[in-house]
RNA sequence: GGCCCUAUGGUCAAGCGGUCAAGACACCGCCCUUUCACGGCGGUAACCCGGGUUCGAUUCCCGGUAGGGUCACCA
């Protein structure tokens, strides 16, 4: 068999030979130890938390070394594509703080090592298949589907790893003239990789790969023949992998543990192919517990999983990457601790701590991760925040954020100053639950009066309005509810009633709660008199004539 | 079914042959306090099972079990 003849017959029109690519895209010149990674997508449109974990990883690795992350997209399967899904991709990762050096962006592509789009690399891949082809390591296949059908059948019953190898690559050894004859006869083909692996467990090979999150994997050999090209003459994305990675120069390669099995395919294309090796780094699933059982996070199911999720809720972006960095590196929280004013970029993060079982996924960490994170923030960038929020989730709220920035800042700033801040901002959904009193269309009285001091609540907020002085320091303003709390024989301090329950009606917290209900609607809220600095003097006294009737 | 990954409290997760088995979230109690939150203190709660190796195994090996992944001209 002449494997040259052959390739030439398969793909006239590749004039470059490898190693015109090898000089189109050399080695990159970075400084030593940089890093190059990648984020490869397929553009479904959907982009979920599991991709912003990944990416994350990517981000990481090559920011921290000086070296370039890239954004490649990986349309390889027409039948996946879906319009408008790369900008999706991009701005969804863009809100959370994940931009690229190089690839696919919103106009159009950067970098020197493109195109960024697998379907515009067709030659690229061919001319590699071809190489291929001509040193005898692949070879058109033309099985029909239910040829493959049948084989697999057979297989079955014959208890057969199921795939096309061995004796049952039927096209392995076709002559050229079979091939030239099946070709003039219309049939379409594959290109399939002639797997030198031992399909025998007992004879394979065993390989082993280092993993950056893993240690070394190991498993035995590839023996199948799989297809590296389509029908079509788009490769398989095992093969785009294997050329991609390489002649993008990609030194590390983040992907799920679901290509784990995958991975024999790749080492025989790398070593097939003469390619160095990247360092694989297969990231653990995100989890999800359900009826008592660990399951992989699912886009039906599980709406926390999709990032719109967390845009609509109002999760501040750099409240979700801190979250994401706790469970990504298990000594990120020990850093924060040490560290609580460092810019999360300065945490020196390393694959090997990196968890290689399924995490689950845990709302209550996130929250409070967020509380963490926002209490930090300064009250203008919250209201910006939450105007920018509102506008696209919540437009009916925006009127109350714009023209009213003040308003909403000093709001926001309530009780967060001092040594031991508030910390009761989580996200835009609930913020504007929290502060909702604020304003009057959204001001309702939620909560019932204490039953023992119902029956005094006129009485109470009657005194409260005749005594009330608007410009009262925070300590005359509480002498007088005290003064209120005794001539209604409720103990002026707490520790009172507490020693004798027998002779109070209840104690000054009772009236300040009445007060609360009226001014708030709740009888749980920050500091009232704050509040009441903030309401200003007509309001406050609005809302507690309201009441008192 | 084959191959592979994983296995410490409810959750995340330190540990890497000898520890009273860290820490965080959640939960409970107490303190602080006019409510809530914050903060402080304390508490309940864990090494999947069975064999080895070893003076000694959560840690190493083997075998189960459980969960997960993968066996496409999808990525």
């Amino acid at each position: 068999m002449n494997y040259n003849k052959l390739a030439e017959l398969l793909f006239p029109q590749i004039t470059k030979a490898p190693q015109d690519y090898e000089s189109i895209y050399p080695p990159r010149s970075l400084p030593e130890g940089a890093r190059v990674t990648r984020l490869g997508p397929s553009p479904t449109g959907f982009i979920h938390l599991g991709n912003l974990y990944g990416a994350f990883v990517d981000e990481r690795l090559a920011r921290q070394s000086g070296g370039i992350f890239y954004l490649r997209i990986e349309d390889t399967d027409d039948k996946r594509y879906v319009e408008g899904a790369v900008e999706t991709i991009i701005t969804a990762l863009d809100f959370f703080g994940i931009d690229f050096d190089e690839g696919a962006s919103l106009d159009g592509s950067r970098g020197d090592y493109g195109p960024y789009y697998q379907s515009q690399r067709g030659e690229i891949y061919q001319c590699y298949v071809k190489e291929l082809v001509s040193k005898g390591l692949a070879y058109p296949c033309f099985l029909t589907e239910d040829e493959i059908a049948k084989i697999r059948k057979a297989q079955e019953e014959n208890k057969e790893n199921p795939g096309i190898y061995g004796s049952y690559a039927a096209c392995r050894d076709l002559s050229l003239e079979e091939v030239q004859q099946n070709i003039d006869a219309g049939k379409s083909y594959v290109i399939r990789l002639r797997s030198g692996g031992n399909q025998d467990p007992e004879k394979a090979r065993t390989i082993s790969v280092g993993d950056g999150i893993r240690g070394t994997l190991s498993m035995p050999e590839n023996y199948q023949d799989v297809v590296i090209l389509k029908a079509t003459g788009i490769p398989t994305y095992h093969f785009a992998h294997v050329v991609d990675d390489h002649l993008m120069r990609t030194t590390h390669v983040v992907r799920g543990e679901e290509w784990i099995s995958s991975l024999p395919i790749h080492v025989e294309l790398f070593e097939k192919l003469g390619f160095e090796m990247p360092v694989f780094c297969h990231t653990a699933q995100l989890m999800k517990l359900d009826n008592g059982n660990k399951r992989k996070l699912s886009k039906r199911k599980d709406p926390e999983l999709s990032l719109d999720y967390y845009r609509q809720e109002g999760y501040m972006p750099e409240a979700v990457r801190e979250y994401l960095l706790t469970i990504l590196n298990s000594n990120y929280e020990e850093w924060r601790q040490a560290n609580p004013d460092a810019d999360a970029e300065e945490f020196p993060f390393q694959t090997e701590k990196m968890s290689n079982s399924g995490a689950l996924f845990d709302l209550d960490k996130l929250n409070d991760v967020s509380k963490d994170v926002l209490v930090k923030i300064p009250a203008s960038r919250l209201c910006q925040f939450m105007k920018d929020w509102a506008k696209e989730f919540m437009p009916d709220i925006l009127p109350l954020f714009e023209g009213h920035e003040d308003y909403i800042e000093k709001i926001l700033d309530l009780g967060r100053s001092g040594k031991k801040p508030r910390k009761d901002l989580v996200c835009g959904k609930q913020i504007f639950g929290f502060i909702r009193y604020f304003f009057d269309d959204h001001f309702e009285i939620e909560d019932e009066y204490p039953q023992n001091a119902a029956a005094d609540a006129k009485e109470i907020l009657t005194r409260y309005l005749d005594t009330y002085a608007h410009s009262d320091d925070q300590s005359q303003w509480f002498d007088k509810i005290r003064a209120i709390a005794e001539d209604l024989n409720y103990a002026a301090r707490p520790k009172d009633y507490k020693k004798n329950p027998d002779q109070y009606k209840g104690h000054v917290g009772d009236v300040s709660t009445i007060i609360r209900i009226a001014v708030m609607g709740r009888s749980q809220s920050p500091d009232i008199w704050e509040i009441q600095q903030i309401l200003g003097e007509e309001r406050t006294r609005q809302r507690i004539s309201a009441q008192i009737g």
